[in-house]
Order: C-alpha cells, then structure tokens, then sequence
DNA sequence: TCAATTAACTGGTCTGACCAGTTAAGCCAA
DNA sequence: TTGGCTTAACTGGTCAGACCAGTTAATTGA
C-alpha cells in the first residue's frame, strides 16, 4: 500500500518534495546508498526548479538523511537514524567562548549541588553517589567516551542528593551541552601522567565530604575539582 | 572581544552565514524576537547571491533558530529557553514549592552576575544600570506591578553587564519563572515601614560596588539584598 | 473618524547562465 | 597489453534578475 502524502497542496515545494522523497525511502525504493538522481534531472521528475530541489536536499542533509558530495553525487544515508538537531548545541560546538561561559555557570552549580549535598545528603542519596563513585574508578581507563559517561554520572548523582530538583535539572541540561569540552579534558587528563589519579583523588574528597557532611570541605573539594578540571580547558 | 569565525574560507558560503548569524547571536547582538534583515540586504551586506542566503536562512529554520514568515520577516527564536528552562516551567506550575528551588537556583545565578560585573563592566555596561537604577528609584511606589518591573530590569542589566551571556538569558528566563514571587516580595515590602527605602538603599549599594570595581563589596551587598528579600518570602 | 485602497515592503519560485569539483571513457606511449 | 594522461560529460555551487504571493503601514476617501 502506497504512503499517503501529509503535506498540504499549499505547503513549500521544498517540503512537498522532501515528504515525497521520504515515502519512497520508507517504502523501499529508495534505500541507504543509492544515489539521489541529479539535481536537474530531479527538477524535471517533480517538475520544480533546481532552486527548490536545491532547498529541498539542503534540508535533507541538514537532517542527515543524505549526503551532498560535490562535482560527484548525492546519496542516501541510513535512514533510521535521522539527527536531532539541537541549535544550541550547535551553537555551544561552534563558539568557544559561549562553551565557556556555559562552563562557568555549570561550575557554579556544580559547587553549590555539592554543598547543598553534604548539608542535606541522607544514606539513601548517598548511596547513588558511591556507586557513581565505585564505576568511576573502575571504568576502562583507555575509554574516553565512557569515563564523561560515569564522570557525569556522578556529578549528576550528587547534583539529585543536593535535594534541589531545579539545580539537578539544569546541571542535566548543561551536561549534555558540554560534553564535548569534559572529553577533550578526559583526553588530556589521559595523557598527562597522574592526571587520572589526580581526578580520581578529587572525586573521592568530594564523595568524603558529601559522607561526612561537612559543606565546607565539599565547597573547597568541588572548587579544588573544578579549577583543576579548568586549567584542561586551556 | 569579537568571536573568531570557524569556518574556512573554502567552506559553502551558506555555513559561512550561518555561522555569522550564530555567532551575533551568541554575543548577544541578535537577540530573540530581533528581525533578521530581509534576504535582499543579506545579500548585500554578504556579498553574496540571495539564493545563498536563502540557504543558510531555510537551514537556521530546520535548526529552530529562526522563524520565517513570508510577507512578513524573518525573526529570531529563543535557543536557550527550550532547552534550560521550558523543563522547569512545567514542574514550577504543578509543584508550588519548587519555587523556592528556582529562587534558590536564581539568587546563586544572582550573586555571581553582580561578582562577574563589578570585574568586567566598563562605562558602556554601566549605564544601563545606572539608567534601571534611577527608573526604580523613581517609580511609582503604590503599583507592585511596576516596581516588580523596575526591579527585574534593573538586575537583568547587571547580569547583562556580566559579559556571560548565557548566565544573562539564564537569568532573564527565569525572572518571567517567579514573577509571582516578586510580586509578593514587593507587596510586603510595601507594607512594612522604611521596607521600600533599605530595598533601594540595597540597590544603590550594588549599584556603588559595580561602579567602583569591587568585587568583593559587590558581592556582599547582593547577599545582604537577597538575604533580605528572601525574609520578605518566609 | 474610520474603513478601504494602495505602495512598498517581505518571502517563494523560476530561469538560465557560469563556476568548480568528479568520474570515466578514450587515447597514447612505454 | 598496460599504465598514465587528457578531456568531455557529468555532478553540485553560485549568481543575477525576473515575477508571484503574502504582509504591513501609510494614504486616501467617504
């Protein structure tokens, strides 16, 4: 049974033609690898203007549906897997000093979510951070990726034992907005000897403050942390 | 310090917009609700074809970055809402005392904007405070709304005058999350003898320390005047 | 004064041209 | 025959200029 088009006869060509080209990909006569006919030929099929072809791949690749290649041609990309696109992200990606900025903010949180944690952590929110703690320590130390996982993992962890939903919220979002920055300072620390030592040592004077419920200590703990973490950065 | 472009010279003259735009907004100088030139000056001012531009502007629409409308213009969306605050806005209406998180969360924010301006706020950073400052100061004092108004407007310049932009839409997002909670801040101090006066006295305070590059007076009388009004919320 | 009419914008589409990479067929020399 | 070179015929990238289609605001007329 042939997919039924959603767009409105009014709607941009642009659209009407991307919504086209994605039935035929879902109904199997386009697959992952082939090549999109060419501009001009597509212009002719759809009876449209290369222009509004050329607007129409655009926004396909920009999902990543395809990829534009040049002088060669367009092909097909694994459908399955259409990308997110998150402006601010982006945004963070591509500005080194909004990164940054982002990163000053998160660090602010991140002290006062260790604070907060040692002032109000009971055993059963104490109990997540450790097993943040004990994976962290145990994770493959070749493994980048993974180690911003469970390092984030635990900051988060402690983030929820500070009891403030709204401070664990934001640190979530921020998280994922500065991930690329915690790799680049696993890849460093990596490189570095001690440098994962170092971290690992903080990470458990953090924990210990957070346990003992001593605030104070947590506060110079996070900021030891943070400032260490920072100097990466540069 | 203007941001550095990323992109090389041979990259699609698309990206090469795109990535100008973002950069502008990044530093604040295209803000969210700004109309984005017409294609035609874009053209211009890019020395580029308006089917280029067209591109780069149909591209920041698939990102959410941008809505166009045609006959009317194109205009600039909010990228940092969705993703910080719009979560919170739901978890504020159902949950009232998740406010008293939120607060929290902004007057840490708080503090370190006023630390972040007395550091780094020349004479063109100054005046708008000093402008919000004289605004409040003279405002009508029997209209809460006003004065919430005033108020807001006035810290929301500092945190302008920061220079961390993403601390200033932090914070100017989440002033519109606990309008409520101003509005009862101000209404008790209406009531109170010499209430309004220690808030302006408080205000000016900040506004001195800013002035005078003082981080550290800066920071104290933020806390005196969130301590302060935090006992107006009890 | 207020409503209808324009004029001057805005974005949407088309055409046809030329530039810039890629590919593969065809050729020639070793 | 085989290997490398040339080149023609593709591909996408960019441009200029035209016209259509909505929106907005100033102008005009009742």
């Amino acid at each position: 049974m042939p997919l039924m088009s959603t767009k409105p006869f009014n709607a941009k060509i642009s659209d009407r033609i991307i919504d086209h080209i994605q039935t035929q990909m879902a109904e199997g006569i386009l697959n992952a690898g082939d090549k999109l006919p060419s501009e001009r030929k597509l212009a002719a099929v759809f009876n449209a203007s290369r222009a509004s072809i050329r607007e129409a791949i655009g926004l396909m690749e920009a999902k990543g549906m395809v990829k534009i290649r040049h002088g060669a041609s367009t092909i097909i990309l694994d459908i399955f897997t259409p990308k997110l696109i998150d402006p601010l992200q982006d945004l963070v990606k591509t500005n080194q000093s909004l990164a940054l900025d982002v990163i000053a903010v998160r660090h602010l949180l991140e002290v006062e979510a260790t604070i907060l944690a040692a002032q109000n952590a009971d055993n059963d929110a104490l109990k997540p951070i450790e097993n943040a703690l004990i994976h962290l320590l145990n994770c493959d130390r070749k493994n980048a990726e993974i180690q911003v996982k469970a390092d984030m993992d635990f900051h988060l962890a402690i983030a929820d034992a500070s009891q403030n939903i709204v401070l664990a919220k934001m640190l979530r979002s921020m998280g994922n907005l500065v991930e690329h920055e915690m790799l680049k300072t696993v890849t460093v620390a990596m490189q570095k000897t001690n440098g994962q030592n170092k971290l690992n040592a903080q990470h458990q004077q953090i924990y210990q403050a957070i346990k003992n419920g001593n605030f104070q200590q947590a506060e110079r703990a996070a900021r030891t942390h943070l400032e260490f973490v920072q100097n990466y950065l540069n």
